[in-house]
Order: structure tokens, then sequence, then C-alpha cells
DNA sequence: TAGCCGGATAAGGCATCGGTTATGTACCCT
DNA sequence: AGGGTACATAACCGATGCCTTATCCGGCTA
């Protein structure tokens, strides 16, 4: 399976025709025929096929089909960026964790980033607390933020407190939350479906069953449904700070929250730290990184939003 | 530049040392470095480069390493995908605008999977409006909902209304908003960044300059701080009833707001278009899905939730 | 300075890729 | 039925991929 016999798949699929794929690509029509015959045999189905008004896909190569377009784009994208990076600033790629991401990420590294002018060019993306340890050991993201790491075995992995909170549950101060957690509605961010994540840990030790939860495709949207009255959400208790001095929130004590917790900031070990991450630690313990993680849901400035990407490993 | 040089690249790095990698890899020391070496001198940098401890990336290594391990992953993707899809469910991509992405799009797309048995699986995707008509035309996604779309000069989309909603301005009722709605500090989820929204035409027709826009990470968050006081928000009117009603929030009137507007679903025209397709526009008729666009904001089963993917095209 | 270790390079062999031209075969359309 | 269009296959060939063994070179250490 190689680059060339994606792009002469894709251009059938797209196009709907082999002669018009051929033409397209400046090549005979059996090139690429035999590229589509190549890709065939190894996956064992016909992935695309005749039939009226051009070539369709089967159900295998509709999947594979979003696939090859994206390994094409990022070969065309590995070019790119290694010759962007001949003499550009040093990357940082942050993992944090879904919370995070949502209230504090992007300011964070915004904020980082003016700081140390153009020296170094932070980004964060989302990621699964269980996949962070792999993540910065394997290079693929040079600190992660997000829970405490259990100490690695070959003791590659430093884990460093950066900031304390507490987790509450909440609900609507009109509705009335009595008998056991594990019966009530719960509603939850992204968080509640990793497994690793203080979220789910509170959901956990609660018992509560999966049927019982809904899940938001944010924080914050858990949150507005929980102060609308249909249940309980769990909460990091600053980031809720104005919503329950509002009244639109009050928190509803269960036999675990208030629960302390930390956010921990895990890099590689000192001496083989880049630059950059031991930087962007030393930027967490000053006041301003820490104003910022008190003080919830900042935007941006428009012209340097970067949407959530969320990141993944190969093991 | 291909796989199995890529993978030789991320061992090395992973494991800094190329021995190590050949060793990992069950090839010679000199295969891999031949790899190695093939690659460097495609992008003319080393990539890798020998220090105390191992090798370690060069500015362009650290950016190809992430690229290059997305593209071995999904190549081992690859493979699985179609194998899973021999005798599978026919898949349905469906591309969203960001904002109804948030709140309609999850709880739609599970009705429709379990409206439609076990025969249509459906997953939804977040994309820029502009690149909608791509996207469909190019068979990575099957429907597009958004903004209507221009007629498409081959004639190959066609463009349906679905919904007819309101677009507000919208503030804390605790702040007077006056003068030049351009001057006021505006708030704004992603649609913001997408030149082709709503959203971004409301600002735009307001002659709001990027400078007084702040960005969250999504639209509940914007309003939650324009509940706070923080500024006005663009928002969809029914979306944000529960807060207009509860008086979180209310309505401020610009030049241009109210204004109406419609959601489209966007496909290949009738003749070319997939079984799923149809299917799901005429889901998206019913009572049962006007309702779900009607009411916002209903969370998903745990088990069924996915994270919003951003869809990417490849020119 | 000699020796060693780890990476780079050289040279050679086999398989596959990616292209060609020529030919076969299924389907649609009078 | 016949012709035409479009995809599949065959046969061939040069370039490259990918692996081997053998050798070279640059740093570190005894």
């Amino acid at each position: 399976m190689t680059l060339t016999q994606l792009s002469a798949f894709i251009l059938v699929a797209r196009l709907g025709s082999v002669t018009a794929a051929a033409k397209a690509l400046g090549v005979s029509e059996p090139a690429v025929s035999q590229a589509l015959s190549a890709l065939r045999h190894q996956h064992d189905d016909k992935l695309v096929i005749r039939s009226a008004g051009g070539m369709t896909l089967t159900p295998g190569g509709s999947r594979l089909l979003p696939i090859a377009s994206q390994m094409v784009a990022l070969g065309a994208e590995a070019d790119a960026a290694v010759r962007a990076a001949q003499g550009a600033a040093e990357q940082l790629r942050v993992a944090v964790t879904d919370v995070i991401a949502e209230f504090v990420a992007n300011p964070l590294v915004e904020a980082f980033n003016k700081r140390s002018g153009e020296s170094i060019e932070a980004s964060s993306g989302v990621a699964a607390s269980k996949e962070m340890p792999v993540l910065v050991a394997n290079r693929l993201a040079d600190v992660a933020l997000g829970p405490q790491m259990p100490a690695d075995t070959a003791h590659e992995l430093s884990s460093d407190p950066i900031f304390r909170c507490r987790l509450v549950a909440v609900g609507s101060p009109r509705v009335r939350h009595t008998g056991r957690a594990a019966g009530w509605p719960w509603l939850a961010g992204p968080a509640a479906t990793d497994p690793g994540s203080e979220t789910r840990n509170v959901l956990g030790k609660l018992r509560v069953p999966d049927s019982a939860i809904q899940v938001f495709p944010n924080q914050t949207a858990a949150w507005a449904a929980a102060a609308g009255g249909a249940g309980v959400a769990v909460a990091v208790e600053h980031l809720v700070a104005s919503q329950l001095q509002r009244h639109e929130l009050v928190v509803v004590p269960t036999p675990v929250t208030p629960m302390s917790i930390c956010w921990h900031a895990t890099t590689l070990t000192r001496d083989r730290r880049p630059a950059g991450a031991a930087s962007l630690l030393h930027f967490l313990a000053t006041p301003q990184a820490m104003r910022m993680m008190r003080s919830p849901g900042a935007g941006v400035p428009a012209t340097r939003f970067r949407p959530p990407v969320y990141v993944t490993i190969w093991s």
C-alpha cells in the first residue's frame, strides 16, 4: 500500500471514473487500473465497483477513502512541515485532558507564546489520561497536563504538581437530589469517557452506571443542562464559581465530594527534557499562569484561536 | 517517502538509537540507517542528530514525527477499517458546522442510527462552511448540514432547507449595551472563525473588528461568559431559550438582528446520492428530528458519545 | 594513541512499484 | 446482433525500495 496507489484510488472514488482519474494524474489508464488492482488484492475488497453513473464505493471502499485521503494529505503536509521548520521557532506540543483543554489550555498556551517571544511556539491537543505517559515517553508530546501519572517503571517521566483544586457535584437550586447518588441522572462532558480522568473516578466511586450518564459535547453544556434541572454534574469548583455565585447552580454533597485533586505537568525527566518544556514548567509556576488556571473561560483573540485537536497514538 | 521509511524514522526518534530501532524492527542496522538517509535527502534535513543521551530531533524532525506517526497509524487503520466493513453497516458521514455539531448533531445522528437499525451507521464531523461543498462533491462526506450552499456550477450538489430559525444577539440582563454594536466586546464560539458561517456573517455586517472578538472553545462557554457580563454574543434564538427564560441572558437588539436563517442539508443531486444520504434527508423532515433541532443540548449515552472530529480536505 | 562503539556509506541482490503498449471483456446503446 | 465505451489484464521494463554483508569514520575511553 503506497501513497501513489492510494492517490489513484482517491481520484477514482472522487471522480467516479478510472479514465478521468488517469487523465487527472497525467498517466495512462492501465496505470491507475493497476494501482487499484494492487489495493484490491491487498485488502481483498473491490473498493469501487462499476455502477450506473460511475464507479461507486463499496462499504470497504467508503471506509478506506477518508483514511487514504488523510494519509495523502499528511504526506504533503510532511514536506511542508519540515521545510517550514528550517530556522523556525521551537515547537512545543502540550497534551491536555478534556477539562483543561476547554477552560485553561488556550489562554495558557497563548500567554506562554506571547511571553516567550518568537522562540517557542506551543500548541495544545486533547488526549486521554491513559495515553499521556505514552505520548510523552514517545516524544509525541513534550508536556502533558492532567492527573498525576503513576511513577514510571523506567523512571523516564516526572510528574510535577501545578495546581490544586476541588471537585464537587453541582445541580439546579430548584431541584432536590436525595437518595443514593448512583440513582441520579448524571450529566458530563467528554471527560466522562476518559477512564483515567478525575471525573470518571468520581462517577466510578459513586458506582454510577453508564446508563445514568448523559455525555455532552463539552463540559459547559453539561453544566448548563444541570442548571436547567436535568441532573447532576461533576465540576471543578472554581470553574463553576460564577454560576454558583449567581445561584444558577448549587453544590450537591455526595459521599466522595468535595474531593481534592491536583493537576500535574508530566514531562521527561530533567536531563532529557527539551528546553521548551522546561520553560513551560517554569511558566506554569508564575502568578500569571496561576491566575489563568483560577479564572475560568477566558476567550482568546479571534486570530489566535485554534480548534481542539484530538491527539492519537500508535501502539 | 514510504511508510517503512517513516516507521524507521519514528522508531529511531522514539528509542533514541538506530541500532535499537533496527532490533525492534527485526532488521539489520544499515537498513534503518538507509531508510533514514533516504528521508534526510528528500527533506534536506538531518531530522535526527547524534547527541549526548541518544539521537535527538532537529526542529524539522520534531515537526515530521507527529505527522509520520499519524501516517503509519492510519496505514494500520486502513487495513482494519476495510476488513471491518466486509458485510458491515453502510457508513454515512455527515459534515456539520460548528454550532450544529455542538447542539444537535450528536442526538440527531444517534436517533437516526437507532431508527435505521443495523443497516446504517452515521457519524458526524465538524467542517468549515466553505469546505462543505468540496467535501460532499468529493465524496469525503455524504451529507453536509449548515448554511445554504451557492448553486453549484456543475449542478452536482443540491441544498435542501431543513430547519428555519433566528439569530439574535444576547448579553447579561445586568449590563446595558448602548452605542454602536461594533464597539461592544463580542464573545463567540469557533463559528466566528468560519468565514462562511452565519455568526461570522452577522459580525461582518456589524463591522465588528477582529480585535473586539474573543473566541471561546465552544458556543456554550461564550454564552456563559456573556451571562457573566463580559460582552455580547451571537446566538441561535431557540438554543438559548432556557437561558432567556431564566433571565440569565437577554436579547440585545442590533441593526441586523434578529435575523432569519435556515439550516440546509447539502448532498449530491438525487440520481447520484447514496441510499443512506437519501434516508437521512427523509429522517430530517420527520417530527422527531424537528423536535431534536428545536430542543437544545440533549446529551447522548456515555457509550455512544463520539468526540468531535475536525474534517479536513486535501486540495 | 589504540581500541571500541555506534552510525554512515558502499555494493549487490531480489522484489515491487509504477509506468508503458497491446489485448481481453463486460456493459450500454442504438 | 453489432459497435463503442470503459474497465481489467497481460507482458514488459526501468527505477526504486528494502534488505543483506562489508567497510569506513567520528567520538569516547582505557
